[in-house]
DNA sequence: CGAAATTAATCAAACGTTTGCGTTGTTTTT
DNA sequence: AAAAACAACGCAAACGTTTGATTAATTTCG
């Protein structure tokens, strides 16, 4: 039984009247008489008529749908993140479609051209790993398609983004550090061309600064975020004249890999050990870093996403305001460790 | 400098030549000349041409959408999943529109009312641990929609799905503590709505009876998988009078709620416990399973997206066939632990 | 050389919905 | 009683693309 779905055209010849009556009866335009009103709906809930969205956004040029671009779905933040997205877009009957970049420029390129032309009403974005370069996101720009950033965010304002501020949570996890007695405090930072790497360097500096202590330079290692690359930046800890006695960890998957070396080199005792939260069990684990900068992924993406709301529905899309947001994060200090 | 898109009209018009020229050369009709052809393709090229996307699919009656539905895409199984998904769909042009039940019945017979209104071509379903009535999928049959279930399916063969054995998972797994030596082994299972409950006990008893022991019926408790439940089935065991010496948990959640509390009553060193693995890190925490259950999702997305895929470029809907895959699960002992 | 076959392109309809404008018929205002 | 206002609806175009049916021009073949 191959039920093809109700039109409204089919409602219009069943009740001698013309589609555009019915529409607007549909509608609740004034123009339609209420009890012609009523028939039509009545007759379209008994056939369960259901507007055939595909003709409507073609016929209106918009799709109601947002698009998300981030580099890898499995990890729990944007998991998280996606997932906020998603509850909002839903309560405004937007829908949503993602791709991931799996860190990698190109196919960031190539998912930003296939979401315009899926005319996605908007965008939005944590960008890839490799990502140096903007200018594909320019395009967007004339073809009135705003886009909102969140968490991997381009390193200037004049866009529209969310993200954590991780540079006052670097400040906040490096001045816990201090208080516990700690005097010579590593970093395994991000690979350079990150932003967020910036961020950690300043709020590391900053924090020393603030406290009167030297800075040294060396005691910040940039790292491919690899395990290898953990190993080798974890290498130049264990062989620095200052040897640190704890280690600030670029996210968690570092923080582990780390840990892993470090008993097997049974030096974990060593070291306290700060990461930033990627991940729900972390506290679990055996030698479990004694604090963690918690990035808020639910509220960032709900944040990003009533933004991204707001701009699809603005009307002058040469608002020259733009919405530049921090959520700030907290440093969730691990009681059951010491 | 607003953009509007270039159309096949606007090309037909700079070319004097008629819209349907240009659609058939763009898609390379034979009965278009070479010379126009490339005439054609040049001019789109210059113009930036990109087909609209609405217009099709409005025109075609087909969305190249798939939809999925699943209860928590934070939870890393289904992030994993749907990673799949979306990979498999880029790679046949297909775009995926996801929409989450959080494990709430009602929630998830809207989502697929909303699913069937945006017209996907295809769906996938993990469903919700609420459901038990499955009349909601009925309707899409008679619009065309093929569904294919994935891990958490109905508990019945006449519809198509991929999920894991957990039956024989389970039996690998009693088995596995069984050669080490334990003779009371508990269970933690889930609701007896779960089809996977059942699978699950059947695996248990089906151990049992081969290896000629007794069944006792006690060592397998029901639970709703909070940390309030899992503690409720823990005394359970702790009370019995044939005290196990080994747990298998439902998922690693369970899991963990079990460390926690063993730990706290410090007697976590009593019990060996096995897990489904949920987690990608579960194996890094202290007192972690000893073994566990790899229900491989990436892979489970994979089939499941692929099968629809078949499913919904396949002529005849009349095909009595129905796919039901099986995902072999592996145990993954768990090496570092003793 | 004329008929048939082939090639290259056009025409027009269709997909379902929305919307500006026009057309009735009725009621109100002056 | 004529003009104006209003209520209730229909007409037709439009959105961009695809596709079956046609036409016109050229080539092939007996």
């Amino acid at each position: 039984m191959q039920s093809k779905p109700t039109t409204i055209k089919e409602i219009a010849r069943l009740l001698n009247i013309s589609p555009s009556s019915v529409s607007r009866g549909l509608h609740d335009h004034p123009s339609i008489g209420a009890v012609t009103r009523e028939k039509i709906k009545q007759l379209a809930k008994s056939l369960n008529y259901e507007p055939n969205n595909a003709a409507i956004l073609f016929q209106k040029g918009k799709t109601y749908t947002i698009g998300v671009i981030l580099p890898e779905l499995s990890e729990h933040f944007f998991s998280t993140a996606i997932s906020a997205i998603e509850d909002e877009a839903l309560k405004k009957n937007y829908t949503v479609i993602f791709a991931q970049s799996h860190d990698d420029y190109d196919q960031e390129v190539k998912l930003v051209e296939k979401m315009k032309n899926q005319r996605v009403d908007g965008l939005l974005v944590s960008i890839s790993k490799d990502t140096s370069k903007f200018n594909h996101f320019e395009k967007l720009n004339s073809f009135n398609i705003p886009v909102v950033f969140f968490d991997r965010i381009p390193p200037f304002k004049n866009v529209h983004y969310v993200a954590c501020s991780l540079e006052s949570a670097t400040v906040k996890a490096i001045n816990y550090l201090l208080k516990k007695g700690h005097r010579s405090i590593g970093m395994i930072n991000g690979p350079t061309t990150l932003f967020a790497s910036d961020e950690r360097k300043d709020g590391y500096m900053q924090a020393i600064t603030f406290n009167r202590l030297k800075f040294d330079p060396s005691l910040i290692v940039n790292c491919d975020l690899t395990e290898k690359g953990t190993i080798e930046a974890a290498n130049q800890f264990l062989n620095h004249k200052r040897k640190p006695t704890a280690i600030v960890a670029f996210n968690d998957y570092v923080a582990l890999f780390l840990i892993k070396y470090f008993k097997k080199l049974n030096v974990i005792n060593d070291f306290d050990i700060v990461s930033y939260a990627n991940l729900p069990i972390i506290s679990y684990i055996d030698h479990s870093p004694v604090a963690s900068v918690e990035q808020y992924p639910y509220l960032q993406g709900q944040k990003a996403a009533n933004i991204l709301l707001d701009l699809m529905n603005s009307p002058n899309s040469e608002n020259q305001a733009f919405y530049n947001t921090i959520v700030e994060s907290d440093l969730i200090v691990n009681e059951g460790k010491d």
